[in-house]
DNA sequence: TCCACTTACTTCACTAGTGAAGCTTATATG
DNA sequence: CATATAAGCTTCACTAGTGAAGTAAGTGGA
């Protein structure tokens, strides 16, 4: 009764779940690195123009809090995947790179990320997933500005 | 450039994440309650037919491992939103039942939970929400026996 | 140039999940 | 009917997040 009336929210936390657990699985597997590793990994491989990620950078782009990028740095620095130096410009930031060893992760993951993709868009069947991408954005965008909305 | 092979996955968990935590504090200000607590109270108070639901019931609605959903009924007795005893049938099960003020909790609930819709909603603009909600399911099903598919 | 304010990161106590291993209680089969 | 196997729950060590409070380092006026 109840829990219908929620319905919609509880069945993206489930799916959501679900394909996290099995990602998580495979990405274990085959690269010794979990989903949530991967997400950080590559946004630092990815904005490496040079320069170097900040921690704020990937906070805002995954909509955490701080701190949990804090611990997710150390967690990756203690695998060895990524490296921090202090900014020349400003003595506050870490520049984090990744390392040898984290492109060889980002490389194994390719292979179950390709998999895990092609069973999304099969599960998707007909339904437009560029359609879906633009509806998770909108929900995103929705719920983003909420903790700084009240400043 | 990684990051964007894998842009649908990625989009879903931020989408949801961020869902998520919106929902987390509209419920604790209103109901001083999670919404993975809510998602519990709803299921035991949903298949409480008389009988009492059970542990490993909740585990497979919400596609979560025996383990987690010990440590949250323990949690949720803690506050005293849930209280069970012994199946008389079967020593191994635990029947667990909603409190009085666990049902209260559950009223508390409803306005906050009624707002995050309304904005997840407004956020899906035209899009159809019957659809998404099967395209959800679809997810689910596809990722579902992952654990159980090398017995 | 001082000082209030903001920004970047850290620390802490907490919730919430995973997976492996273990205990107790059914259940099925030879 | 005895015993191997399965089912329901628990425990443990771990990852991964929240939010509040704190530190140190820029920044922008009066």
């Amino acid at each position: 009764m109840s829990a219908h009336r929620h319905r919609l929210y509880f069945r993206l936390q489930r799916a959501t779940h679900l394909l996290k657990k099995a990602a998580d699985r495979r990405l274990i597997a085959a690269a010794e690195v979990t989903t949530a590793q991967a997400s950080v990994l590559a946004i630092v491989a990815d904005g490496a123009d040079g320069a170097g990620v900040t921690q704020s950078h990937i906070a805002g782009l995954l909509g955490q809090n701080e701190s949990a990028v804090t611990a997710m740095i150390a967690r990756l620095r203690g695998l060895g995947y990524v490296e921090r130096q202090r900014s020349p410009a400003d003595a506050r930031v870490w520049l984090l790179r990744v390392t040898k060893k984290g492109e060889h992760a980002l490389a194994n993951m390719s292979g179950p990320f390709d998999e895990i993709n092609k069973r999304l868009n099969q599960a998707l069947g007909g339904a437009d997933t560029a359609d879906l991408a633009a509806t998770l954005d909108r929900i995103a965008d929705e719920f983003k500005n909420e903790s700084e909305e009240d400043k």
